[in-house]
DNA sequence: ACTTGGCACTCGTAGACTGGGAGTGCCAAG
DNA sequence: CTTGGCACTCCCAGTCTACGAGTGCCAAGT
């Protein structure tokens, strides 16, 4: 159906497009490109990859520009992953390697990400679901308030206040603590419901109340907290890109958690690429906007998804490389902390 | 110099610019507010008010529009405050009040201010600096690593892994966290300093390079990474504002969180609302944009602050009103926590 | 059967021009 | 000091035109 020549001419159809941001016409193509065929020849095959619908013109007796359909075979079949050059493979090791926190290590990444590809990146945190506990305390900050602390062997901390009644005394507070972490240090959080089921049996009637509000607010950080927060990058690189009408959307859309979490898709294995364009992404508003996303982890697991978004007219082969980079990168970070 | 009927106009031209977006010409002015002269008497008032440098032409034949200095006058001495309207307050509890954490509180608020301004809302985390020590935990994550947790009694959590060698033990480890509690629980943090300077001598020789190597962490989270941390939020709100130019800069500085910093101001008291109009925010590329900002905290003093930054051509009293609001619920809200 | 050059045609864009209108500044009278 | 009148300025929106890039199609060449 489509000949090599077609397919090259798609290729340098999407590749003068991305660079130029202009609808790109069939003399300019053959002069630019050795096709070694007359822009007349071109000018038939554009018709035909027209038809296919796979390019299109904003208007008659235009050049032609890559429709959606045009991108995915770009991307599935005419392109390279680019990898990195090595000036940038070191700014991103320098960058990440200074972190100290997990929250530092994920800010820095987003804020990497954005820059290495000038568009608006999105970094999950990593979920915890592949964690274990390393560690659970409870400090008393004031009467009938309780602060539970879960230390994950992720370095990841999560805090979350309890009520309790005010009575409660420093001893009995030490008992469960020890409890908790004597059912739970080293467990995977998918264990941890198990592992705490007869809990409340195990401490003295008297303050069984207190176990059962711990436990409930523990299973309720592991479960419903768990993968929900989302940060962002870059969104000054939205006003030079294509958006100039929908970039309200746009930014919307980068706001809410749930909407970010739809955007970076489902985790999948580490190492491949998700690649949206245009229409594919669900949401009103983003029909001209494309995600790279990939999965990162440690174990060949992946934790969390992290991405980029930019214009459907966008250097793919470059962003791809530097999102497959940075999440192969923060994989090895989070294994060696 | 301005008698009371140029004031009137002066306020009657911002008002006007401020809800049409457009140049406020003489006739207008003189129809829609009742101010009892003539078109060509307005005219002659406008003419002084220009030659003054309250209010300028775009282009000679149209209508005028305020400037900074116009704004200023208007700010302080033609406006009063609006108080929020008796639903919006209610929003404001409700949605405060479901908040379970510090971090929810700060993006609670951070969206709420948003979305209550229209514009885009900045948050900066409680100050540490007049907090106190609720608890110091220590945690050994990992061979040679130890995981500090500083629990401050507004609630916030601070986390830092310390290196150590490997074999230090855990008795060393619960003498050294007994230590820091005994002596620094309950202490400001003005007095931690002072507090453990003499802490590594109390301690086995053995065990003094990791006290010191966790007491210059814990002073460093207390002063270096104290205040830095800051969040805003509405950015989509810009797109609808004037920033059809400036809005790359505009999203920029707002990435920037030491930008932000300058932006919201040195804290004062919390009751005082501060507003900086245009070119009076020293950064380039901020000249079109306004800052209102607040102080909030507890007990009358300033944790911290928060603000929101929008077009020089600005709501004032309903923007005021709102920062006032919020700032003022917030530190309920802290103090109540 | 595919490729090529030629050629007429389409259509968006940029520039020039124009009329209308809003708004001003000034002046002389009240 | 205020007011109505009036000439003047200048932006804006609309129309028109020339231009050029690019196309589609056709007939001739390989």
């Amino acid at each position: 159906m489509l000949d090599d020549r077609k397919l090259a001419i798609l290729r340098a159809i999407v590749e003068d497009y991305v660079s130029t941001n202009e609808p790109v016409g069939s003399k300019a193509l053959a002069e630019r490109h050795a096709l070694g065929v007359s822009p007349a020849t071109v000018r038939n095959d554009m018709a035909v990859l027209e038809e296919q619908g796979y390019i299109t013109q904003p208007h008659t007796s235009a050049g032609r520009i890559p429709t959606d359909k045009g991108y995915r075979l770009f991307v599935d079949r005419l392109s390279t992953i680019k990898p990195l050059s090595t000036p940038e493979r070191r700014a991103i090791e320098t960058f990440l390697n200074g972190a100290y926190d997990l929250d530092d290590v994920v800010s820095r990444t987003v804020r990497l990400l954005a820059q290495l590809t000038r568009q608006v990146a999105v970094v999950q945190y990593p979920s915890l679901i592949r964690s274990s506990v390393r560690h659970i305390e409870l400090v008393p900050v004031a009467a009938g308030r309780l602060l539970l602390i879960l230390i994950t062997d992720t370095g990841r901390v999560e805090q979350r206040l309890v009520e309790t009644h005010p009575e409660l005394t420093d001893e009995s507070v030490a008992q469960l603590r020890a409890l908790l972490n004597a059912c739970l240090d080293g467990r995977s959080f998918g264990e941890v419901p198990l592992a705490v089921a007869d809990l409340p049996e195990r401490v003295p009637a008297e303050d069984r109340p207190v176990a059962v509000a711990v436990l409930s607010v523990l299973l309720e950080t592991l479960v419903e907290r768990n993968e929900e927060k989302i940060v962002f990058a870059g969104a000054a690189n939205l006003a030079l890109g294509d958006f100039s009408k929908g970039l309200r959307d746009v930014l919307e859309a980068l706001e809410e958690q749930v909407v970010l979490m739809r955007l970076l898709g489902e985790a999948g294995d580490p190492a491949t690429l998700t690649v949206r364009i245009g229409a594919e992404n669900q949401l009103e508003g983003l029909h001209s906007a494309s995600v790279v996303a990939a999965g990162y982890g440690m174990d060949g697991q992946a934790l969390a998804r992290l991405g980029v978004l930019g214009p459907t007219r966008m250097d793919y082969p470059g962003t791809m490389g530097a999102v497959r980079a940075v999440a192969r990168y923060v994989g090895q970070i989070l294994a060696g902390s």
